[in-house]
DNA sequence: TCGTCAAGTGACTTGCGGTCATCTGGTGGC
DNA sequence: GCCACCAGATGACCGCAAGTCACTTGACGA
């Protein structure tokens, strides 16, 4: 979970972060500056000197919390993604009345609107992010994401009475490929995305938000009249 | 199309490439070279210079084919897409008896096995290969991109009679953004290879064609039924 | 109060993408 | 067949950003 500007207001970090709470809290500060720079750029863009000097840290104090580049965007898209799977759970938990595949599919899609930073992280996950980063930090990501996918997945299951053991998790695992994909075609690099402005290749352009609700509703549809 | 080794040892290239044809053919020896180094590495392991030495080229000598890394890549992603999709045409022409929604979508997902560079290489595209690139240089492979989208999509539709207007390109890009998420996931960095073997992480296992064939089927039968 | 040592620092190293002043071989004109 | 020209080729060099490490300093316990 990223910190709010309240909590970051709350109090004034010691000059030496030594009781764990205060690390803990430097750390978070490391990442929120790094959201920060994230949200307006790219991840090419987004230097380690530009995060110290946000966090007013010394770059050498940045590789202190993250060993590298990679390991610190992929500690912030765990932040993201494990916050957003938290939110909807809770949307399939507490939302009234029947379940359909074609709510399931606008619950989801709505869910990731406005998570562009999720997204576009995710998007990167294997590319890039798990490059330059040793097992030893991949593995509790990998072992949550397992979790959620698990959690989760089961909680689908149970909204939508047509699908079938294990059609929860695989739902999942094709809803992070589709997002993967469109997040790539729908957000696309500026340069890109002024070259889409052209008439004739507006088929090209994307929305995000709506294709995926598609998708998924096809896809859902599918799994109900089998 | 990326030219064979017997196509490479035809004739030895002149120390200075004037005619078209020569600078053509030093180009298609780059970016021979580039994938060959690829295939067995993933893009950030591949360096300019080394592709310069395989080519038995002086460095600055690439960057006056290619003006960066990530046009490079683009050319390369531009041979094998292309490649890809005519030879998926000629499926779709030439395929004798009935066609229905899963033998469609094995057909993409067979054309698709053994094309681990190309789906790696688009997992790619607009995260990496966009980035410092002018638009100038992403234009051309747009227009491109739109006129297969088109013209394969609606060979898509003729195939399937359930299929409406604007079903084919649109399942294009279903099929892009399915691709490139899949691969994200089967195709992994090797040190998250590792770490999957463990029994425990199996379920995050994904097996690319396999899961590609079950997503397509399903987003199709959910088209059919609809 | 002060000694200790982990947290913090930033100048430095490394490595790669990209440049450009210089060189040279193919070609066209004679 | 010779030569002048210049586009193609070269590789030493540059800039920049990730990552390192010898040194400094402030929090805490004795």
């Amino acid at each position: 979970m990223v910190s709010n500007t309240a909590a970051k207001a709350k109090r004034a970090l010691p000059l030496r972060a030594r009781k764990d709470e205060d690390k803990e809290a430097r750390r978070r500060l490391i990442l929120d500056e790094t959201l920060a720079l994230y949200r307006s750029t790219s991840y090419a863009d987004v230097k380690m000197a530009d995060v110290a000097e946000r966090a007013k840290l010394a770059k050498g104090t940045v590789f202190l919390y993250f060993p590298t580049k990679e390991a610190l965007f992929l500690a912030l898209l765990e932040d993201l993604l494990f916050s957003w799977f938290a939110r909807l759970d809770g949307l399939l938990e507490h939302g009234e009345g029947r379940w359909t595949g074609a709510r399931l599919a606008r619950t989801v899609a709505e869910s990731l609107e406005g998570e562009e930073s999720l997204t576009r992280l995710l998007a990167m996950l294997q590319t890039v992010l798990e490059q330059n980063v040793t097992a030893q930090q991949v593995l509790p990501f990998k072992e949550r994401l397992l979790g959620a996918l698990l959690s989760t997945g089961a909680r689908v299951e149970q909204r939508l009475p047509f699908l079938k053991e294990g059609d929860g998790p695989r739902f999942l695992i094709h809803l992070h490929a589709l997002v993967t994909g469109l997040r790539q075609m729908a957000d696309v690099a500026p340069v890109a995305r002024e070259l889409l402005q052209q008439p004739h290749l507006a088929p090209l352009r994307v929305d995000f938000t709506g294709e995926l609700t598609a998708a998924l509703t096809t896809l859902l549809r599918g799994l109900e009249s089998r």
